[in-house]
DNA sequence: CGAGCAATCTTGACAGTGTCAAGTTTGCGT
DNA sequence: ACGCAAACTTGACACTGTCAAGATTGCTCG
């Protein structure tokens, strides 16, 4: 090939953070490398260091991407008037479909925790989901109860420990949240 | 040095797992090296390969060893006669326990799952905690409700995200299971 | 409009990794 | 006591992340 491609890529970062969510979402976080994402886009070897500095900087970015979107919908579904379950389910919704980022987002070690961007995204999704447990009794106890339940279903499903065929995901959580927190009384 | 060691370990293949337990629980699992891993037990690079083949396949027994071990953690609890949040605080102390083996098992993509021994080791375990349900109403849904929640608290506790300063970590989780699941009948 | 500057990307190198094949040393059963 | 198989070593290869230095480009400011 040795193609006529520009010096200039365009949006080079763009393309190895997809290509990486590709790749991470088929092999897992540690099946990246630079050096085949930088193949994958069709750049040289040390393109992409460029825009990440590092691998972990590469994964620092997707943490962060992962808790503004987690954020974004979190409040999203607050201003459509979702309730308390609601915003579960708008969790794991969040872990199934954006599994890469999510795969990332819960494994500290991989990326630079103390990135200002990635702290900033992640006590903005924080406070989100804080903010969704205080009209329940006891919030704090709540909020504990209702993360360790949507972030253990997501996980044991994405790994497909919870696997059971043809069920809906977001639905089975939902009747078991119903079970656990009542019928979601407003806000 | 160029020590005068024996050319024989004695036992080299436990050497070398605790070797990479004490790694992975500072480090995650993306921090182990085989190479590593022969020099701290001084021995030479290519060892470890003798007793596990591949680096997957040192995290598979790995994760082997964690089913079994969780397995009996759990028969034992049942035995001693405790009750369906017993198991879950049995579950829960595993994990933060024995964090190295714990985020090893739910990472299928470090290791063989296929190799019969993860195999029939996963599937004890998973019977284990089916049999904690059987006495609730709706087992099914008391299972995934249960190993959700305990799984998720298990793992956010890991990763730091829930932690509170001087908060003794099984103790929350039974409080909060207590307000879930009721006081915990019998069986 | 065009010159130069900074951002973007390439090339080349180095240390370190996993894995394999081939040798060496040792324990153990017959 | 002998020999075989298990345990370990040595050496090699392709691959990885990271860095320094160079080539190419878009853009800003005169």
């Amino acid at each position: 090939m040795t193609t006529d491609r520009p010096y200039h890529h365009g949006d080079l970062r763009r393309a190895v953070l997809n290509a990486a969510l590709d790749v991470i979402a088929e092999h897992g976080p540690g099946g990246v490398g630079l050096r085949d994402l930088a193949r994958r886009v069709g750049v040289s070897h040390a393109g992409p260091v460029h825009h990440f500095k590092d691998k972990a900087g590469l994964l620092t970015a997707i943490a962060a991407e992962g808790f503004t979107l987690l954020a974004d919908r979190l409040d999203e579904t607050k201003a459509a008037g979702g309730d308390f379950v609601d915003l579960g389910m708008t969790y794991v919704r969040f872990a199934i479909e954006h599994r890469a980022h999510f795969e990332v987002m819960f494994r500290p070690d991989l990326y630079h925790q103390d990135d200002p961007v990635v702290e900033a995204a992640n006590t903005r999704a924080g406070n989100a989901l804080r903010a969704g447990s205080s009209g329940q009794p006891d919030p704090e106890l709540a909020l504990v109860a209702a993360w360790s339940f949507v972030h253990g279903f997501a996980t044991l499903w994405n790994t497909g420990a919870l696997d059971r065929p043809g069920v809906e995901p977001v639905e089975l959580a939902r009747s078991v949240a119903r079970t656990l927190f009542g019928a979601g009384r407003a806000q």
